[in-house]
DNA sequence: TTGACACCTTAACGCCGTTAAGGGCACCCT
DNA sequence: AGGGTGCCCTTAACGGCGTTAAGGTGTCAA
């Protein structure tokens, strides 16, 4: 008579299985049945942890800031060039490992203040280089949207590194782009090299950071 | 005998429905049924014009650009720094219009060819300008993707101008914040304001697209 | 021994996207 | 005039979704 119990669920464990899962079905096969399914559980077993999915999301958002906090070593002696690169690089490559990273991310709120250590971190490495507080929140802010949208654009061409999704054929692009050379010419600049691309971008933004401040 | 024939369905006309209603009822709410009934029709006709729900958010998608390059009035003799400020404030306007417009926008992709004329209009004119290729398509994209993300989390807060999401009250974020004084702060330049930030998250990138490429 | 509480199941509800099958109407060919 | 053809739509149904209601089981304290 195999008397194994389970051990009881709690908040992580579930919102470490439904990321693992994440990978393997994507946003829209990530259901509630298919979660409890693998935590050998029924679905409403659910709904005493969370009180909806979103609230899983959130969850799993969370979950996610925290294994970027934790694989970005950040130092306190950091220049806030240090910080803004490691902070973006940290949470595009924490996004790309995920399939669909970049859309659960930005459509979830983080549950608790976990974030606000980091924050607080990074806002001070910016006000202690002579930046306001209101610049070093611009920076801070419009490196993190540009990043969201870089993802978003990314993950929606590359589901998780190494795939690409149909559609996405440069060569038939340039063909049917025939009579617009530049865009044509374009495809290989946007949908290719996304590791060099977004370090370019996020140099301009650094350039211009400093451009207007007057901080190097 | 009211003979009253309602006329044929078109692509456009479900597009433009489906646009009418999202704002009505958010992407969650615009189900096939709820834009039938709009369009005084069974869910099921909508096979007939588009081959799946997808299919007919690109569409919209579709509407979304075309609006926003019919209302961002571009001028050929455009600087680029005129070309980069009107499309992405264009954009930016766009997405505005619609509840969770950026999160439509983002999530599906062009039918057709109507937007390669703007790109290639614009990416002549950075050309000219003197920028290689690889720097005008890095420079637009990466203004792009600023803009994308930037509206998304903007639209997370405010899913329609005037309106605002619960849970984002400055003051009570401000006291649970009360350890993280910085950040506590902070909200107020980043949950507020959004026309004034968006500009200003521009202008640095204008910086950096200037200082990097060295083209006034 | 009893009661309370934490954690989970069973059953069901209303809604979703989607498919199969077929009906009506306009038009064309003979 | 009559019969076919193809467009545009309806009716009916399927499996699956998030979610709720109600109740069961095991553990531990009184």
């Amino acid at each position: 008579m195999s008397t194994e119990r389970r051990a009881p669920l709690d908040r992580t464990r579930v919102a470490d299985t439904a990321l693992r899962l994440l990978n393997e079905v994507g946003l829209e096969g990530l259901t509630l049945r298919a979660i409890a399914r693998e935590l050998d559980v029924k679905a409403p077993a659910l709904y005493w942890h969370f009180k909806d999915k979103q609230a899983l999301l959130d969850e799993m958002a969370t979950e996610m800031y925290r294994r970027m906090v934790a694989g970005a070593a950040l130092d306190p002696a950091d220049t806030w060039r240090d910080r803004l690169l490691k902070t973006n690089r940290g949470l595009r490559a924490a996004l790309l490992g995920y399939r669909d990273g970049a859309r659960v991310f930005s459509g979830s709120r983080f549950t608790g203040l976990d974030h606000a250590h980091e924050m607080e971190e990074t806002l001070r490495v910016f006000t202690d280089a002579g930046f306001t507080l209101a610049q070093a929140v611009r920076a801070t802010r419009t490196a993190y949207a540009y990043t969201i949208g870089f993802v978003i654009e990314e993950q929606g061409v590359t589901p998780l590194p190494g795939e690409r999704r149909e559609g996405y054929d440069l060569d038939e692009r340039a063909r049917r782009m025939a009579d617009f050379p530049l865009s044509a010419a374009a495809g290989a600049e946007i949908f290719q090299d996304y590791d060099t691309h977004f370090e370019e971008g996020l140099d301009l933004l650094l350039a211009g950071i400093e451009a207007r401040s007057g901080i190097a």
